[in-house]
DNA sequence: TTAATTATTCGAGAATATCGAACTATCAGA
DNA sequence: TCTGATAGTTCGATATTCTCGAATAATTAA
């Protein structure tokens, strides 16, 4: 069983975090996270290939700003809520907020 | 004299902006902005190629982050703040705020 | 016109993103 | 135990983005 690292918060960075969020998918999913809470990576249907939902996950996941536990076949994912907060107080509050007024991005197959 | 391209607000993206902010170089290029206002490119060293900063400032100008005009041979930038205040409430201060607070990077030359 | 200053563009090599195919790990039944 | 199903990761190939130095463009000053 392997083990996911997660890096410790001495290590999270305001530009890794930023990064991590400034991609329309993982924008996406984070916000899911925020509203659902805990989710499987299957949680998500963002009409991308599996192989790169796994990549998103993994860049989300080494920056800090989620944290995975393995259930079963399942990878739970969930925000680092409090600690975001208390590294970058109010930045997911503001993000999350903005996120929630902006359309969800379309799925490729269903764009003409 | 060619003119440079900025977004409408309405085309400026939270994930756009968030990208933009996720690298070192550009968020300590907005940090700078945000406490000594409007600034020539070459206002900053952070010892990276003048070909790569010109890169990074249209990255920040594309995004909508920033705003540049043309005086002489200068370009002048300026965080674009009221716009974005105004489509994501809050978090503009949020990230100038943890950044204040992070150790700017260090520029190549220096790192042993 | 010539030179100096400021910044962009170009070309090449390195790093990152995306996909489908193959693979690993766990669980549920027969 | 064996088989199949489910959930994700890893791999190889292609496409895009990042970084640099060299060349280029635009403006000003002498």
């Amino acid at each position: 069983m392997k083990l996911l690292c997660h890096p410790h918060p001495k290590d999270i960075s305001l530009a890794g975090v930023l990064y991590a969020l400034g991609d329309p998918i993982r924008l996406e999913i984070v916000k899911v996270l925020a509203v659902k809470g805990e989710q499987p990576c299957s949680g998500f249907d963002l009409g991308i290939a599996k192989s790169t939902m796994s990549h998103h996950f993994r860049v989300l996941r080494e920056s800090g700003a989620i944290y995975c536990r393995k259930e079963g076949t399942q990878h739970l994912n969930s925000l680092r809520r409090q600690e975001l907060d208390e590294l970058f107080p109010g930045l997911l509050d503001a993000i999350l907020q903005a996120a929630s007024k902006m359309r969800s991005p379309q799925k490729k197959s269903l764009v003409s």
